[in-house]
DNA sequence: TTGAAAGCGCTAACAG
DNA sequence: CTGTTAGCGCTTTCAA
């Protein structure tokens, strides 16, 4: 047999507790949500009830009286207007960064054990964006997490505008009343010279990140300015966006324009391992002939030949940290918005 | 200023813009669900009204009354019961794997048209597995999207035990009422099989998936037979568990006992590229010495070193499906279990 | 400490 | 074609 039970018509309600144990609806609420001052035989009597009929409250019930969905959403968000075919690449393309993950991992680690769970959603298009304020006003969700791909982003700026509670991942490139959270990347990238410097390079290059992208520019400023203080004023720069594929690109007309090159700083992990990999196609050895230094730690830097020297920024702590924020900010809306800035700290593998 | 308006307790009902709208609560509503038999002009009003107030329905009333949460679980189930520090690993892990980022591409893809976004689950202990059948018995989801990891997870069991709609990624190792989706595992292997033997390769070794999960199960068979029947009937074995490390650890074994090999069938593109750096380091060139058959077209497949060779699963489309047969069964709850299975397709890069 | 009663905002008969 | 009327299942004053 394959047809299952009717379950979800006979779905026991507060009603059939309260006759099964003989008391009102209110005090079965009561001891369900854990209110004091309810008789303890009485208590009892209840949680018997509550197993005997196998009562789980409803949840719409619930949400429409409290006025709360316990529930958030997760949304990694963009910019511009793609089309039907390229919004599915960006939400595969999405978790080919490892980053997302991290996020994900992050965020559920904190709702978890508060029995939430995060609604996935994307916003690269303005229907999508439009979808999620929408959602949002809809008390579907109490509030957003956002990941933006872009500084223009214009959704932080619509959820803003409708006052609706957010913690945003990045500080936004225009300020926003949402809190955020976000990494000293300077710092970081600071560090990354000062190791390579300190390891003896005499040539280092660049692989920036995308330069739309305040972190791909932070990084890029924090690694030249300490470079620059230490005798390098001019270090050569190819841009990349973050890819493998970009990464590998920009080691390749790096070397081509800078053939003496002896380290490289590039600014994420995935890039740097596609680096590596055009860096040995064309003979050198890493980090013997050419010094590599990524950013991030994430799961490719273990797993990347050599294992990659890095920059952590710790993703599921400030991800943990975003859910708090916004937990925080819907519990109390009035509050001002407070950001917290993490700080890097280099993990020495092989690659420098 | 930092302070944000109070939207939340402004937000206009059906009255209000019934009101507005000088008509009743239920022709609003009518409008509002695009429900014919509603004069043009009134509907023309009841949209300003709409308009006007700015309206959008309650989510949460509405779920009440139609018994319909227009949300689906998307669960990501493992077995046994990890700690604390296990699961945030489980989490992060699972995303290592570009598959769960195709899957939730696909799903994403599906339900988003429809104005449907999955809430995000793992279940790896059996407290999270409880809370997922806690979750929809609640009725905070009509129904869940499972894929697990692990053939002996209870999870659909559970599920089909509790008679909630759900649909599985995998056919479960035990039968369960509950339609699944899945891939012709052994019929994939078959063709990286015959490719391999076709490019000429005579002595071909295999990193298998792990034997405890049945597409590990089911690749490992299908590559054994069909190379068997063409005069091959016991080829190497090296069980990985579809990690690159367990791979790479996997191919320096059998190039240890099989220095001569010339091929190898690795059962996930992740383990090939595992297998193709080890290659790389022992001096061996892909594909001149070895030849390198992958499993699935994941995203690292183009991005490896050579490009990949592989067996591609069409995940987003089999995660689509899956969603479509959830959104069927919740429709239908009456009807028979119904799954399908892909075909899946060899495609040819570099690497063999 | 407990119960009665009033909704939360919406949909869905059922009349008209 | 439109309005009236019941609730959906739960929380929460307010009395007792």
């Amino acid at each position: 047999m394959s047809r299952e039970s009717a379950a979800p018509s006979a779905m026991p309600t507060l009603e059939d507790v309260a006759r099964a144990a003989g008391v009102s609806r209110a005090t079965v609420s009561r001891v369900v949500n854990g209110i004091r001052n309810v008789d303890p035989a009485i208590q009892q009597a209840v949680r018997d009830a509550v197993a005997a009929t196998g009562y789980t409250p409803n949840r719409a019930a619930r949400s429409l009286v409290t006025r709360r969905a316990e529930t958030i959403a997760l949304v990694v968000s963009g910019a511009g207007d793609a089309s039907e075919e390229e919004q599915n690449a960006f939400a595969s393309g999405v978790f080919a960064d490892p980053f997302f993950g991290r996020v994900t991992a992050g965020v559920v680690g904190y709702l978890r054990p508060r029995s939430m769970h995060p609604v996935l959603m994307f916003a690269e298009t303005s229907a999508a964006r439009a979808q999620v304020v929408s959602y949002l006003r809809q008390g579907s969700a109490d509030g957003a997490l956002i990941v933006s791909t872009h500084a223009e982003d214009p959704l932080p700026g619509m959820i803003a505008a409708a006052g609706l509670p957010a913690v945003l991942f990045a500080r936004p490139a225009e300020a926003v009343p949402i809190s955020y959270v976000d990494l000293a990347h300077q710092d970081g990238a600071a560090l990354a010279a000062d190791h390579l410097l300190a390891r003896g390079c005499r040539r280092p290059v660049t692989i920036a990140g995308p330069q739309d992208v305040p972190a791909g520019r932070q990084r890029l400023a924090g690694f030249q300015e300490s470079m620059s203080r230490q005798g390098h004023p001019s270090v050569p720069v190819a841009e990349g966006g973050f890819t493998l594929h970009s990464g590998a690109e920009a080691m390749a007309r790096l070397l081509a324009e800078h053939p003496d090159l002896d380290g490289v700083f590039a600014a994420n992990d995935l890039m740097a391992q596609g680096a590596c990999q055009v860096l040995r196609e064309h003979g050198r050895q890493v980090p013997a002939d050419v010094a590599v230094v990524g950013f991030d730690d994430s799961s490719v830097a273990a797993a990347c030949r050599p294992p990659l020297t890095t920059v952590r920024q710790p993703v599921e702590e400030m991800a943990a940290e975003m859910a708090r924020l916004l937990q925080e900010r819907i519990e109390h809306p009035g509050r001002e918005v407070t950001s917290v800035v993490f700080q890097p700290r280099l993990v020495v593998r092989e690659s420098a």
